[in-house]
DNA sequence: AGACACCCCTGAGAGC
DNA sequence: TGCTCTCAGGGGTGTC
């Protein structure tokens, strides 16, 4: 679910509340996240921990903890976290940190898709495999159209499923990737080998530009996704195309096309998206 | 490598 | 009302 709008505004929220807060318990409810937690032995080193950062990595939340422990939050299809200041909590909660001051950190995923992992910063050989793997931000400078041409070259892969591919780019998953091609008008099926570089700079353009404004919107909410405070995202309001199939275009009025992809829905318009030509 | 199928989970909504 | 089926913001593994 959470995509990098998402994971962002949950960091800039959490930022305030969380830093220089001390972590006083560590709770699991579910014996999934209760493995997990175990498994890394995070009990121990977060516990009378201080939290001094909270950053994104891709989509996923890293705090970084005195002592030199770190965790990596990822929130998998319809994972959240949610500040509460005390008292009760809603449903779905898989896992929560009691933080000094009498508030909790709540982790809630309805799907339990979302993972938990512990990791010493100064043991970089020791880091989640995930982390390892990651592609750079596209919000960052190394994020450009040469790198995205060179890593696509030869490759027959569609440039959904390569805007997707986590190693290829941190934080695009599948709603955002239906609107970053929308508004550089590339269609979703094109082989990135077939791609002309001013379609790599409108599609870089188009992800920073998209990213950007889900992330002023508070993040798009389908379903789950909530902010910390448990409102909803205003970003779907702005979608052209995700979800939007049998409809007409915004822009030409066409009719809005629903296809599968590597086993997830694309949605594009045929009229604005236009397949360049290539063989095979 | 890289492409692809399938699995992990729960709940909502459609159709009968 | 209740059953069955399909679908859903992610990512990991195994096979060819």
């Amino acid at each position: 679910m959470p995509e990098l709008p998402e994971a962002q505004v949950i960091v800039n929220e959490l930022t305030p509340v969380l830093v220089g807060r001390r972590i006083i318990r560590v709770q699991a409810c579910d014996e999934k996240f209760a493995r997990q937690l175990e498994k890394f032995k995070i009990f121990r080193p977060v516990r009378g921990s201080e939290i001094q950062k909270v950053k994104r990595r891709g989509k996923a939340i890293v705090l970084d903890l005195s002592g030199g422990f770190s965790l990596l939050i990822q929130l998998g299809m319809t994972g959240g976290l949610l500040f509460f200041p005390g008292g009760g909590y809603p449903s779905h909660v898989r896992y929560w940190l009691g933080l000094s001051g009498g508030s909790k950190l709540l982790f809630r995923d309805t799907r339990k898709f979302g993972k938990i992992a512990g990791y010493r910063r100064g043991e970089p050989e020791n880091r989640p495999a995930f982390l390892k793997t990651l592609g750079p931000d596209p919000l960052s400078s190394d994020f450009h159209s040469r790198y995205l041409r060179e890593r696509g070259k030869n490759r027959i892969l569609s440039i959904k499923e390569f805007l997707m591919n986590q190693t290829v780019v941190a934080g695009i998953g599948n709603i955002y990737s239906s609107e970053i091609l929308f508004a550089a008008g590339v269609d979703p099926r094109q082989p990135t080998r077939s791609l002309d570089s001013p379609a790599w700079e409108r599609i870089v353009r188009q992800t920073r530009m998209i990213l950007r404004r889900a992330i002023d919107a508070g993040g798009t909410t389908i379903r789950d996704y909530r902010r910390t405070d448990d409102q909803q995202g205003t970003f779907s309001s702005a979608l052209m195309v995700y979800g939007r199939e049998q409809q007409s275009c915004v822009r030409c009025r066409s009719v809005i096309r629903k296809i599968r992809q590597g086993n997830r829905s694309t949605f594009f318009c045929p009229g604005c998206q236009r397949l360049l030509p290539f063989r095979d």
